[in-house]
Order: C-alpha cells, then sequence, then structure tokens
DNA sequence: GAGGGAACGCAGTGGTCCGCAGGGGTGTGT
DNA sequence: ACACACCCCTGCGGACCACTGCGTTCCCTC
C-alpha cells in the first residue's frame, strides 16, 4: 500500500524548487543534497516531471531547473500521477474503465465501489495541496521551531 | 499505487462467505469458482486472514470457511491490514512513527503531513464500510439488475 | 575558445514482491 | 477405508524498486 519513493522524492524535490522560486535554477546537486537523495537516482525523476511540464530545465553552467508553473497550480496529485501512475487503489476505479478487465461481471461486482471511494478519498487531499501550501506550512513550521533540515 | 490482487481477492472472498452467512461452511473451491479466483492462490491468504481471527476454518470433509465475526463487524480495511500490510500511503504517515527513517528531520519534514491526510482519507473509507454494507449494497444492487456474477 | 559545470540518456544490478502452480501432509465426515 | 477439504512449504517467471556507472550534449564563464 505504500508508495514508492519516486512520488516521495519528487514532490521534495519539487518543494525545494518552490521554496527556492524566484533565485534562479536550482541544480539536481544541490536539491539532493538538501533533502538528502541519490543526486544521480533524482536525475531519473525530473525526466518525466519535464516532460510533463512541471518543471523546466536550464542547461549549461549555473543550469539547473524551474517550476514550469506557478506554486500555486502544482498539486501533489499532478506529481504524484506523473511519477506513480494514476491514484487509486485499483484499475477498475479509474474514471474511464472499460469493464474488460478486473471482475468478470463489473456492473455488480461488490468491491468495486468501495474503491472509487478510496480514489476520490486520496483525490479529495493530493489535488487539492498545492506547492505553495506546503512551503507556507513549512515556513509557519519553521517559525515555530526553527530547526532546518540538513 | 495499485493495491494488490491480495487485498482484492481477499476482500471478494469474504464477501462471499458474507453472503452465504448462516449456510455453513463454504469450501474454497467453491468460492474461487464464483468469483473466478486461483484456489491454490487463495489458500494463501485464507491462512493469514484465519490467524488474525477474520475467519474460522472447519476441517474436514463437508469442511470449508465461515466468518469470525459478525459481517457488520469486520471492515474493508481489516482485510487489506491483515492482506496487503499498514493502509498508509508513507511509513512516517503510521500513528506511531518512531523518526528515525524516512526523512533526515522529519519533525519539519514538508510532506509528512500531505501523507498523513491521505491515510485518513483512505481510513475514513475502508474503517467504515463493513463486509455487511458490501451485502447489502449488492443485493439492492441485483434487485435493479438482476445478473448474477459467474 | 578552452574548461568545466550541469542537464540528458542508456544500461545494468541486486533485491523484493507478485501471482500463481505443484506437491505433499493432516484432520474429519460418510 | 475413503473422499474431501483444510494446511503448509517450495519454486518460479516476471515486474518493479532503488539505485550505480558511464558517456554525451549543452552552454556559461574565464
Ligand atoms: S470491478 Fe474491480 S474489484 Fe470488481
Ligand atoms: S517524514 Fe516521511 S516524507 Fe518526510
Amino acid at each position: 500500500m505504500y508508495i514508492s519513493t519516486k512520488g516521495r522524492y519528487g514532490t521534495k524535490a519539487l518543494f525545494e524548487l518552490a521554496l527556492h522560486a524566484g533565485e534562479g535554477p536550482q541544480a539536481l546537486r544541490e536539491i539532493a543534497a538538501r533533502q538528502g537523495l541519490s543526486e544521480h537516482y533524482l536525475e531519473q525523476l525530473v525526466g518525466p516531471l519535464r516532460k510533463a511540464g512541471l518543471i523546466q530545465s536550464i542547461r549549461g553552467a549555473q543550469g539547473g531547473y524551474v517550476l514550469g508553473r506557478d506554486a500555486s497550480d502544482i498539486t501533489v496529485g499532478d506529481i504524484l500521477r506523473v511519477l506513480e501512475g494514476p491514484v487509486s487503489p485499483t484499475e477498475c476505479a479509474l474514471e474511464n474503465f472499460d469493464f474488460s478487465h478486473c471482475c468478470a461481471n463489473p456492473q455488480v461486482c461488490p468491491d468495486r465501489d468501495v474503491w472509487i471511494k478510496v480514489r476520490k478519498g486520496i483525490e479529495q487531499v493530493v489535488d487539492t495541496i498545492t506547492l505553495r501550501d506546503l512551503v507556507e506550512d513549512w515556513q509557519s513550521n519553521v517559525e515555530r521551531a526553527p530547526v532546518y533540515y540538513i
């Protein structure tokens, strides 16, 4: 039931970009160091994120990454869908499910409604929390407990 | 992000037991056939379910399985926790997390609150839906569309 | 225009889990 | 005794995870 590190690392990386938005491009090396991640593994994750338009890359020396959209326009769900695939407990709980997989006769499947409710419960959370929210929450937390992470 | 077939098959099996509660022990062969599952694979799943007390086994000829508790006292979450492990998107979102894993400094982790909210969103669904609910919903569905599954 | 920083890309690797299948053992009704 | 059905261990091909290694391309700086 756990999501993989892809989703977590990706969220951390984009949080880092949101936190330092407006300070020029952020190099992966810096992001990885600040969040304690493997730089090279992170490289694999930013590829899909760039292709999805969530981030933008600046090549060459002093290059790095910036957010592709405003921080208030990127949700955690956006990141998870790129790196983890559909945000759903089962395939049959997806919007446009074609009834050819999963149960033999899904029209009367006793469980499908459960999985759909779970999906909506997850979406309710990840689609409403933006990077901007994360930054604001973190800053107000730091105010109360000013312990900077490594 | 998908849960595995363990959770789905287990839920289906226990739904079957709830549906035929009071009709004596149900053999795995019957359950597997009615739900279109591999009988032998199902055997692996019922072991943990029995040890967790969710079902009870009757050995010998004409044996089978019955629910260990009343159908209204078994939630989907109970089943998932036995077969899939903790119902949580990350380890750090669990109730009694000891802060030694996951982030370097989780006290100010920007993401942990998100994962906790996701966990609570999932729990809100799976801990409130009981087997009895599934049976009732299914019976009223059959009334509207009387197509019995295989 | 040379140097070097940093983004790209591909390939491999040890580990874990999934979704079974096979085969045997054990207890119990008829 | 026999059949039935639970019980348990083993193996196995495949997929994914979490990296690591290495080379290439781009482009700013000196
Ligand atoms: S249709 Fe997916 S569990 Fe039944
Ligand atoms: S403490 Fe788990 S993501 Fe930070």
